[in-house]
RNA sequence: GCCUUCUUAGCUCAAUUGGCAGAGCAACUGAUUUGUAAUCAGUAGGUUGUUGGUUCGAUUCCGAUAGAAGGCACCA
């Protein structure tokens, strides 16, 4: 395929490349605006990009549109398509630019900031503003579907005002918008709302907005996190604190957190004294440092907490479990020695590594280094930190990216963003370098000539927010949890209530002895029907026990995801099952084509 | 917070132009005793999110309010 690019200039593309389909995106919009300045000759355009595996186009409609329309919108576009309108580039000088947009203020603003050369891109009697690329004609643009209608600021400032943004997704063959809309439509089977409510794992209530309830099995799940989480931090030499969910306003004024984030604090005043309820551990951890005099022999100090935050997000922002306005973060705080940070951050690395992929979760690395204003502590101490951070990542074989002057203004930061089994990508864990609160709240440790040092500090945390983590492992595992996370392991289906009941019943009370979560289905109801119940709950195995298991003293097992039935003694189950929770196997594959 | 849309039984959804609020699943009762994804019959279940208005009459139309969804803005 062939493309025009901004400069005129006309170069081949690979119809495999991301590139390509961006462009084709990209073209894709301006059919999308062309289909609507024809259906509607009032509206006004603002601004119409590809992003991934999509594009939008914002518009001012004199009168809002609804998802109806879009069909009607579609079905133009594809109209105009099929005369493959040749796509002409042409530049212009500013007045001209001026002159062609006159009627419209949204594109007179951004002609107005442009300092380059400013080309305009002309299909049919649709002309826009733009850069390109483009392809050369709208006969290519044919597998394509608008998808929904949201609100967006004008240029991404809330002081401006909403457009009405139209998002839509276009590709090269019709095979692969399937494709794509069936991944939406996975997405959208998994979604951890809806399983969160099939599988009764939490609630939400319209009393607590943003206040998730755990109900018992999500609480399973979630006690297994945590205790793995405590088994993980024991071998690391971690030592675990828990600090006061609510705390006095002066503290988070030495802090900084009252000045920057009071508005999305919970406060309160007892006693004529203001309080606010933490939404960062960090000053709770730092009073325990402090609580004791540290010698340099006592460093590093592995400080964890899975502290519970709150913060008053706007009600727009909640999201499920993925944002809430109360979370609890597997938080840690470490104080170490200079000399100590190379250790410190390889030892993250493999920490790090073991808690995601227990989780069957891939990772790459992004390291924030310092911005170029407004940053605080010695240069000095950024740049080494900075070269420990990038050797240490370079040397754990991660993928890993950088982002100059992303870093927060006290200190360098390692972001891990995580890859679910739907090709999704979540920022959950950080390692974040502070040079600020062990200032602000006079940390040191007294060093071997006696004096005191300051200590240097991290914050870390791997999961992020417990409750957006269980988010996305719902999500990931498409609800099908791997054995040592589901809330029940072992369902068991007597095939008749009269005769192997109490069978059963023996069976159940010897797992259950062994701390395995059994169910046992003694509905009157077929066979058939408890095996669908417990299809349906994605609980891993199903036993069915009858005459013959019975009689032989054997189970018959099927696994969640498998036809499969599989006969073996009760010891050999027992086992298999407890051998699976040990080394917290993984059911990926299960978790991909569940339903 | 902002834009658009939505809110009907525990869950998933119906209800012609404003005219007696219905179904499936689940629950309960009874029958059935079942060999791998739904056995049959019956019963009960609702101030249609809340609130104010228009109307002889409102689930339906209008306003307010709460919550939710898709986005935007925000995310220490």
């Amino acid at each position: 395929m062939k493309v025009q690019q901004h400069d005129g200039s006309i170069v081949e593309m690979d119809k495999k490349s991301p590139e390509s389909l961006e462009v084709l995106n990209h073209s894709t919009s301006h059919l999308l605006a062309e289909a609507i300045q024809q259906l509607y000759p009032d509206a006004l355009f603002g601004f119409g990009p590809a992003i991934e595996n999509g594009f939008y186009y914002d518009i001012d409609f004199k009168s809002p549109i609804v998802e109806q329309d879009l069909i009607k919108i579609e079905k133009k576009m594809h109209e105009l398509a099929s005369k493959d309108e040749k796509i002409i580039r042409q530049s212009l000088t500013k007045s001209q630019a001026l002159e062609v947009f006159k009627d419209n203020p949204y594109k007179l603003e951004l002609i107005r900031d442009i300092n380059e050369d400013i080309t305009i891109f002309t299909q049919g009697n649709f002309i826009d503003l733009c850069r390109g690329p483009h392809i050369l004609s709208t006969g290519q643009i044919k597998h394509f579907k608008l998808l929904s209608i949201a609100g967006a600021y004008w240029r991404g400032d809330s002081k401006n005002k909403q457009l009405c943004r139209i998002y839509g997704t276009s590709w090269w063959s019709e095979e692969d918008l399937k494709n794509y809309l069936n991944l939406i439509e996975e997405r959208k089977k998994r979604d951890h709302r809806l399983l969160g409510k099939q599988l009764d794992l939490f609630m939400l209530s319209e009393y607590g907005p943003g206040f998730p309830f755990w109900l018992p099995n999500g609480m399973i799940l979630r006690e297994a996190i945590e205790e793995y989480w405590k088994q993980q931090h024991f071998k690391y030499h971690y030592v675990v604190v828990k600090t006061p969910i609510m705390l006095s306003k002066e503290l988070w004024e030495i802090s900084g957190h009252w000045s920057h984030y009071k508005d999305n604090m919970y406060t309160t005043k007892i006693d004529d004294r203001e309080f606010a309820i933490k939404p960062m551990n960090c000053p709770g951890g730092i009073l325990v440092y402090k609580n004791s005099l540290h010698s340099y022999k006592d460093l590093p100090i592995r400080m964890a907490e899975l502290g519970l935050v709150h913060r008053h997000e706007a009600s727009g922002a909640l999201n499920g479990l993925f944002r809430v306005r109360a979370f609890t973060q597997d938080d840690a705080h470490i104080f170490c020695r200079e000399d100590q940070l190379v250790d410190e951050i390889s030892t993250l690395l493999n920490f790090y590594e073991e808690m995601y992929s227990v989780f069957g979760l891939d990772y790459y690395i992004v390291l924030s280094t310092r911005p170029e204003e407004g940053y605080i502590g010695d240069i000095k101490i950024w740049n080494k930190s900075e070269a420990i951070l990038k050797e240490a990542c370079e040397k754990s074989g991660k993928e890993f990216k950088i982002n100059p002057g992303d870093g927060a203004f006290y200190g360098p930061k390692l972001d891990f963003k995580l890859k679910d089994s739907m090709n999704r990508v979540w920022q959950c864990g950080t390692i974040q370098l502070d040079m600020n609160l062990p200032e602000r709240f006079d940390c040191f440790y007294i060093d071997s000539d006696g004096e005191k040092k300051r200590p240097i500090m991290l914050h870390r945390a791997c999961l992020g927010s417990i409750e957006r983590f269980i988010g996305i492992l719902i999500e990931h595992y498409g609800g099908a949890f791997p054995a040592w996370l589901a809330p029940v392991q072992v369902n068991l289906l007597p095939v008749n209530n009269a005769y192997h009941l109490a069978y059963a019943q023996e069976i159940y009370d010897l797992l259950r002895a062994r701390h395995i979560r059994v169910s046992l289905d003694d509905g009157n109801d077929k066979l058939g029907y408890r095996m669908r119940n417990s299809q349906v709950k994605k609980i891993p195995f199903t036993i069915v026990l009858g005459d013959h298991e019975r009689d032989d003293r054997t189970l018959t097992y099927r696994r969640f995801g498998s036809n499969e039935q599989i006969t073996v003694s009760i010891d050999d189950f027992v086992t298999l099952i407890e051998e699976e929770i040990k080394e917290k196997k993984q059911n990926i594959e299960v978790a991909k084509s569940a339903q």
